[in-house]
DNA sequence: CGTTAAATTGAGATCTTTCAACTACGGTGG
DNA sequence: CCACCGTAGTTGAAAGATCTCAATTTAACG
């Protein structure tokens, strides 16, 4: 796995590399919500968005953690590798959620980030977090914020993903995919990402999910995202 | 279980419920460890310290968080409650921990927060972090810091709690637990509490304990701490 | 269309749970 | 001091879940 980093333009296709967070559409839910567009203007040339590939490694457990992301779109898992060699995903982020934010407290990265599917992501330096910081103490808010999101995240993977059977968990894992869309459908996951987010084998992951396909709990069409039914997940999930 | 706060001197035993920061033997790990003693005195009348007994719940899950705590000694459990009643432990706490962060953010707790053995804590009402963080924006740096332990502490409870065999599980919790002991000894803890903490379930906790016993790996007497061997805990934690 | 990686499936071994019975321990009251 | 009681801990046996390893099929991609 290599590094793929494209550049896109932030919302407008002419600024290519280069945020333009003054009419970002999700402006409201990113770090820079409660900053007046006057306060905005000195600080966005720094920042900027990129598009990355499925596979895509963004950081590396260990280096140099320089900035803060955003996820604008997409599915970027956190993993962690253990002393055995094995490796266990700890973390699924997507639309609003942040990672990196060690680099606040100049830490280096405790995951190693890479992409799930194609990923849209705010690239934040370090630096503009603490210039913020410094001018306005009520940004310190917005970092609480994340940060709690993030713990938020955590305890809803000790308890959703790393609990119960391993049918109820991949139940919920599903559920969790599918939340975002109205249309309960959910992009292709590989085997592995789901083996790893839940702490199970490879095998039991596909088992799992072809019994699922054969009791028409989902639907999964080559090309196509998978469409699932939620209240029949529910049910398993909830070991009922 | 009845909510059982006992009062404490926080160092000097005539300040009985009171507070005296200033002198405070952890001041090095706690939360004000970047303030003068000037700006200290300012602001400790409200902080009070206080020791539970053990099965004494600190604050329930969705009640008002009103305080942040810190853990001078002993043991903390944070459970979550899952839909189908049964109750899973996600964080493990202890001396230069915190919980109930949330208070800074005005949302209730996520947590409900038992006492394993009688624990030691300074009680820091959310007013105090707002008025502070108000005056040092530098504070906040303070509060970054305890989330992002928060953080580690609960990619640690996935990735060694959650993660791999019962055994090399209940091997890295015992490891946990002695890591602050110079002897390797922890004290006693119910299976009840193993288990949750492990996501299995008491029988499977009781007989790894036995297990671990007969070979030899932990020694338990009555009514002493159980001493282990590092070595072999970590042998079987790393599954070799 | 061929090549390669990913997914699936089977069978047996191993681990974990379940349920029930039993034991040990720490109080409490006589 | 001892008998009694309730809780927590232990153990056994069988059922069920998950893993392992190997073989096979399918899908993805140039």
């Amino acid at each position: 796995m290599r590094l793929d980093l494209m550049k896109a333009g932030c919302t407008d296709k002419e600024w290519e590399g280069r945020a333009n967070c003054l009419h970002c559409v999700i402006r409201d839910h990113v770090l820079f919500a409660d900053l007046t567009i006057h306060e905005l203007e000195k600080l966005v040339s720094p920042i900027e968005c990129l598009t990355i590939a499925p596979n895509a490694i963004l950081y590396r457990s260990g280096s140099n953690a320089e900035a803060i992301y955003t996820i604008r779109s997409g599915l970027i898992k956190l993993m962690q590798f253990l002393p055995n060699g094995s490796v266990r995903t700890v973390r699924l982020l997507r639309q609003f959620d942040n990672c990196g934010l060690e680099a606040i407290l100049h830490q280096p990265y405790r995951h190693t980030a890479v992409a799930i599917a194609k990923t849209e992501l705010c690239r934040i330096p370090a630096e503009v977090i603490l210039a913020l910081k410094k001018e306005d103490t009520d940004f310190c808010r917005q970092i609480f914020y994340r940060m709690q999101n993030s713990l938020n995240e955590a305890d809803r993977f000790i308890i959703e993903f790393s609990t119960g059977s391993a049918e109820s968990r991949l139940a919920r894992l599903l559920l969790f995919l599918a939340e975002s869309s109205q249309n309960s459908c959910f992009n292709k996951i590989a085997r592995e990402d789901i083996a790893s987010s839940l702490g199970i084998t490879i095998e039991t992951a596909s088992r799992i999910m072809a019994d699922f396909k054969r009791r028409g709990i989902i639907n999964c069409e080559p090309r196509h995202p998978c469409v699932c039914r939620p209240e029949k997940l529910r049910l398993i999930a909830e070991d009922l």
